[in-house]
DNA sequence: CCTGGATAATTGTCAGACAACTGACATATA
DNA sequence: TATATGTCAGTTGTCTGACAATTATCCAGG
């Protein structure tokens, strides 16, 4: 008698493999490099042509890609490093390893306790309506220095302090996107310039004013829902964000 | 004896077509709302199901729209404006038109000059490579206020003094974006936090010290050439910029 | 040496089919 | 009655095979 698995975790394989597999392959690769032509990878990958072209669609999209009618797919010639961009969602953790620094945590504070009204608002609820949250505080150092002052809070059912352990790095995007169940898609961030208060200053090692880069991020699930709204201050020069914007209307 | 067209004209059609028809489809909708069934879409938009899903995909891929396998697809609920965010390459008069704003010009400048080596690196050139430059200088108002000190370099091949007449409103990508031949793809945008020097503080009528977003851009062809090399600063509070980021392997 | 045309290779698009999933309703069962 | 199960229509996910459009290359002819 087998117990049906929960349809939460029934996701469908092919297209995401695939996705994954591209990644993988261009990740070596030298910009301009020809990739295998597409009933070659098709083949390769185990899918047909039709779903491999949606996922090559989406790196042409990326800039990642460019494809050329009667000649081949090729990769771009302008990325240093694969998806370095802000367009991809990755742990400062993530991205200071694959810049080969390691990361420290120091200030750090979780507290379980009722949202307050901003708190609220950030995470897509009712004002009237009483939610209990985590709140995890936090600052980010690189080889001593402070680079950045993280702020996160997560609705209970979705983390608990306890599932705060010893190995904790100091990223809650990492624990959530472990828990496989919630099905994260994309996070909404918005960026504003801003000058540090006494807090910040504290906290970050510069003097009152200094400033800052300040992400205001929501964090949805495929179904919509807020999983964890952040604040997040970065002191400039020692992460380099960037964006790759497309021409509209191509 | 027909000249052919230049190939590089010669774009296809039906793609982009599909792409510009969803948006314009979706632009008018409610969050939560079902567009019509990919047979249907794809019947009344005149392509077949694939190539309708690869346009689908890509809006799915911008959290533009929600598929649910059995279900349907839906516009995405945590839409404010669409394609309100800096994946998309706008002019700031573009944007402000969008949200009902009108723009001025002051201080503005332009001169065509050998390029810095700071510019030329921008530019993607080798610094002993001598290259002329066309330069505009503008600092942009909203309602009197200054809100952006923009700066773009741009090789005299692709814009010269004389282009700039007098409706020019400001944006050197609008007028980039006028030419056609040109086949914008990307760009690439690097964001940091920055205080005012006096400079900046004169022009954008803040005191020295203050907080600014920095934007460093270099605009690309589809050739992945620059043409365009800009920084602009944005004083925070007027303009709202977002990111939308994508979980990894997703 | 140059020019033009044939040719092979590759991406772009299409039509039709079936699989997998969802939700609603009807039906059977305790 | 309340709960579980079966059935069915509708929708997205994927596959197959084919043909169209574009490009680079080679080769014959001038």
């Amino acid at each position: 008698m087998t117990v049906p698995e929960p349809t939460a975790l029934n996701i469908r394989l092919p297209y995401v493999q695939v996705e994954e597999a591209i990644a993988a392959m261009i990740a070596p690769m030298q910009p301009g490099e020809q990739l295998p032509t597409e009933p070659v990878l098709a083949k390769r990958l185990g899918v047909s042509r039709a779903t491999l072209r949606e996922a090559l669609r989406t790196f042409v999209e990326r800039g990642i890609l460019v494809r050329r009618q009667g000649v081949g797919t090729f990769v771009a010639s302008r990325i240093p490093t694969l998806e370095a961009g802000l367009e991809v969602l990755e742990s400062l953790d993530h991205m200071a390893q694959r810049l080969g620094l390691s990361t420290e945590v120091t200030h750090l504070e979780s507290v379980e306790r009722w949202a307050t009204p901003t708190e609220l608002a950030g995470l897509g609820l009712p004002e009237t309506q009483a939610a209990e949250v985590l709140v995890v505080d936090r600052v980010i150092t690189v080889k001593g220095e402070p680079v950045a002052d993280l702020h996160d809070v997560v609705p209970l059912s979705y983390l608990r302090q306890a599932d705060l352990d010893d190995t904790f790095n100091g990223s809650v995007l990492d624990l959530l996107l472990g828990r496989s169940h919630l099905m994260l898609s994309t996070s909404r961030t918005e960026i504003i310039a801003e000058e540090a208060d006494a807090h910040n200053a504290a906290r970050l090692n510069v003097r009152r004013g200094a400033a800052l880069l300040k992400f205001t991020a929501q964090l949805y699930t495929y179904d919509e829902k807020i999983v964890d709204y952040s604040v997040s201050y970065f002191v400039p020069g020692h992460y380099k964000f960037h964006v790759m914007r497309r021409v509209q209307g191509q």
